[in-house]
Order: C-alpha cells, then sequence, then structure tokens
DNA sequence: CATAGAATGTTATGTTATAACACTGAAATT
DNA sequence: AATTTCAGTGTTATAACATAACATTCTATG
C-alpha cells in the first residue's frame, strides 16, 4: 500500500466515524463527492475491504453497509448489535462465544476462518424509551 | 394465504431442496422460468420472505443467497457453517450459544429479536481431501 | 354467481457490487 | 534525475440484488 492509498482509507474511516450510524458505500460516496466529484463505486469499495481486512471498519452483512470500528484492534468475531429503532450499532467482543461457536461448527470437522455475528433488536436507550411513553 | 401462495412457495422450495447449495432469489428465478415462463422477481422474493418467515428455508446474509432449512422447524438462530471450498452449508443450533450471545448483547440492556450467525471455512470434507492431496 | 381479498403479474426502477482496462503518482533502482 | 515498477485510482460499463407501485387473476366464501 502507498500513501494514496492511506490517504483513501483514512478519508473513507473519517466519514464513516463522523457519521456513528452504519453508510452504504454509496452514502459513502455521495458524501465525498463533495471533495472529489469525479470518485466512483470501484475506489470507495476498495478502501472499505482495505479497511475491513485491518479491522479499522466492519461490514454489516445483514445490512449491506459499514460501520467504524468501535474498538479499535483486529477483532475477526465482533458481536455487532443492531438496534431495528434507531439504528445505532453495538459492537462487544467475547472469547467465550468465539470458543462456544468453533466448537460447534467443528463437530463436524468444519475448520472456521471468519465469523459474521449480528444481532437484531432493540437497544437499551429506545427500550426505555418506549417504556417512558 | 391461499392455495395459490402455497403452490409458489413449494417449488421455490422444491428447488432449494433439489439444488443442495445455496442459490441466489435469481438463480432460483432462472430455474422455475422453464416452468412459468413469465415469472420476475417480486414473485420469488415473496416466496422466500413467506418460506423464511415460516422457518422453510434461511437467508444467507454474508452470501446475498438462499438456502433450504435443513432442520425442520422454526429456528431463529441456526448457525450456518458455508465451506468456502465447496460451498456446502451446514446448519447446526444451539441453545447455549444462544443464552451466551443474548447475554452479552443484553449488558446494555439489547433485546434481541433475530440473530444472524454465519461461520466462513473449510468444511470437513474439503479439509481431509485437502489432507490428501 | 357475485365479490372480496390475497397473491401473482408486470413494468419500471432503485440499490449494491464488480469486471476490465487506462492512467497516474510514489517509491525503488540505477 | 531519469527509468522502471507497480500499487492504487479513474473511468466506463455492466452485473447482480431487491423493491415500489399498480393491474390482474385466482380462490374461497357467502
Amino acid at each position: 500500500m502507498n500513501r494514496r492509498g492511506q490517504r483513501m482509507q483514512a478519508q473513507v474511516l473519517a466519514v464513516l466515524r463522523s457519521r456513528r450510524l452504519p453508510m452504504s458505500a454509496y452514502e459513502v460516496l455521495r458524501c465525498l463527492r463533495e471533495e472529489h466529484p469525479r470518485l466512483a463505486p470501484p475506489t470507495i469499495y476498495r478502501a472499505l475491504a482495505a479497511l475491513t481486512e485491518r479491522g479499522k471498519a466492519h461490514r454489516l452483512e445483514s445490512l449491506n453497509a459499514f460501520i467504524a470500528c468501535q474498538r479499535d484492534g483486529h477483532h475477526d468475531a465482533s458481536i455487532l448489535s443492531i438496534c431495528t429503532d434507531c439504528g445505532a450499532v453495538e459492537e462487544n467482543v467475547s472469547t467465550d462465544l468465539l470458543t462456544t461457536l468453533s466448537s460447534i461448527a467443528g463437530k463436524s470437522g468444519f475448520a472456521p476462518t471468519r465469523h459474521v455475528i449480528e444481532v437484531h433488536g432493540q437497544c437499551g436507550i429506545c427500550g426505555s424509551a418506549e417504556g417512558r411513553a
């Protein structure tokens, strides 16, 4: 990776961090077009792939969207809890869960390399807001 | 749901079962067009949504594909292990894992309603085939 | 048999993602 | 500093996935 790559990735990551909610690749694209009018989807997808690879962002498979990593470091198996009311995403890590998961899949000789763990539901804030209503 | 709905769902499910690998909605569409030349995407997506809802099929979020349920019954939280070599999907269920997952997400008051648990890796068969090579 | 409602048919379009190749700029080599 | 290299972006085009909106048809039911 040369410095051009780092620049584009940094800009994409900055956009993801500024909006704290999940964004589609095309939403990121629209943001960055203000600055780079000729930006096209492949560039965004390349930057997002690199960021995901580096553990700086996560892809939300069930939303086709991306979010900045909230717990810096390279977590293979983040648990991403997605609020169906407000859209907020909470990130958790559990080696326990990962162990359990690997052992379940592994019963038949399956050797995991990548985990997708996403939970949809209502976050604590939206839940208590509803309770007060 | 009237009988027309049941018929279309049954046909889609039959296709999913006959091919045992994940299929995209458009692959299902192509199969059924032999019989119903005028079939269009919305019909397929409607049938797939109903089957998924009824627990007869699963959507693989990380593949944008669908597969027939292998453990009949309505499993909210199947663990789907996807082989990156042969594409086969193995389905497991674990209430333990579900409990762990809920308690992790629940620490912050999150109330889960739907779980997406997908594991990518190499299945036992592909692993041992490689060992012999 | 009339009719209401569920499901599909149809058209069109929106959204997500990538293939293929040209171009450019940063870094390495001389 | 010229040359080479090649990673990365630019560009064009298109593939793949998904749904909105409304017309039509089939089936169940009175």
